[in-house]
DNA sequence: TTTGAGTGAATATGTGTTCATTCATTGGAT
DNA sequence: ATCCAATGAATGAACACATATTCACTCAAA
């Protein structure tokens, strides 16, 4: 599996811009997470899937935890650039706000089985590093404060009056992060188009004036 | 934290039942684990914890790695067993049933902070390991087969014909797991109070007939 | 006295980090 | 244009350290 990654054109020189080079590495990490898991990825893993040697890693960041934190950074500002998009909709209207959210959590640039393991492999760990906490937290307010937001508009400009915004937000929040769970333990029994489907069918049931039940609109 | 923990009244037998000698290295990985993370337990820091030489571990499990799937059996087996009493409920009504599959989920003794810290901790790892993946899908399958027969009864017997009880029921089991994960990572801004009433609150919402707004019968 | 649960020092292994060395690349001198 | 330092990216063997496992030994209990 850990086939030759360097592109078989470009002969590969041997010296490349730093900032590639790191790009390379955080690749190569969240492959190897992917499938070998956080307890079996070493430096010398990581190294050779990226096709370069064991030194360059501390060359590059200072250390594994360099590298590791690097590597969830990476991935948490991806997610918080995808949320900017969300916002945007979200001037739209609440509604195409949060079809927006949905859209982009069951995207398969963001959930893709590889970053997925890597998320539930940090967030495993997060409790126990400091570092690790404060980007994951970081990355879970933007989602928050943004669903909450658009919620507690819905709910106001929709009239749902006996609806709890906080309650709806953190109940969102929770069923997409099952559902992530979900599609990495069991891709057989969860589908990204299945997971879309319950969380539609979850705020149809919470705003059913703004959200029509997904089954009968869509047939994929 | 890691204090004297062999009870202070029996000044400690030298030789105990092999049973209890299990049972207590079990638990002492339990907080090891939540108070330091998978990554940081050693047989070391186990036996410490538990007041007992590092041979022991080798003596009993027959290595780390057995000590590790037995703990996650442990947690695995008192789930199921939990589960039991929500089955007898569910024999009384399958609104009974999914009462009692909310309260379980949610008690204290089954998602205390160290215990959720250990099933993240394990779920991080068990798409890499067979033997914690076979431990972990019976545990789901309990969980599952029972919350989907009942949502089927349900939805047949109140007359909920625009209702998909899988759909439901993985809605159900997706949300569970974000609360505990919530529970977990954020302690401060999710109670257990909080993720059952989420969880009432989105029952209602599925099944209106059956369920009232929880915000409206109970002021914890 | 015998047994075997329990011990903990010693061992073996795996892995993160360092650093002396190699060599592609660049830019200035001829 | 050609050659020649100078630079620093990249290497990988050596090192240091952590930790799982083993095993000869101890000692409470029968």
């Amino acid at each position: 599996m850990s086939a030759k990654r360097q592109l078989a054109v470009v002969p590969r020189r041997r010296t490349a811009p730093p900032e590639e080079r790191r790009e390379q590495l955080i690749q190569a990490t969240i492959r190897c997470v992917a499938d070998r898991g956080l307890a079996d990825t070493t430096i010398a893993t990581v190294a050779q899937e990226a096709g370069l040697s064991q030194g360059i890693v501390n060359l590059h960041f200072r250390s594994k935890t360099g590298l590791l934190t690097a590597t969830l950074r990476y991935l948490a500002d991806e997610y918080r650039n995808a949320c900017q998009e969300a916002a945007a909709a979200a001037r739209v209207s609440p509604v195409e706000g949060l079809r927006a959210m949905v859209e982009l959590d069951f995207r398969r640039t963001i959930c893709s089985r590889d970053k997925l393991a890597v998320w539930f492999a940090f967030w495993g760990e997060r409790r126990f590093r400091p570092t690790y906490r404060r980007i994951c937290a970081e990355r879970d307010r933007s989602y928050d404060d943004m669903v909450r937001v658009i919620c507690a508009r819905l709910c106001e400009e929709g009239g749902y009056t006996e609806v709890e915004p906080a309650l709806v937000a953190d109940g969102l929040s929770a069923l997409t992060d099952g559902l992530w769970l979900d599609l990495l333990v069991r891709p057989d029994s969860m589908s990204r188009e299945r997971a879309r489907r319950i969380t539609l069918s979850y705020l149809a049931d919470v705003f059913p004036r703004h959200f029509s039940q997904p089954e009968a609109d869509a047939r994929h």
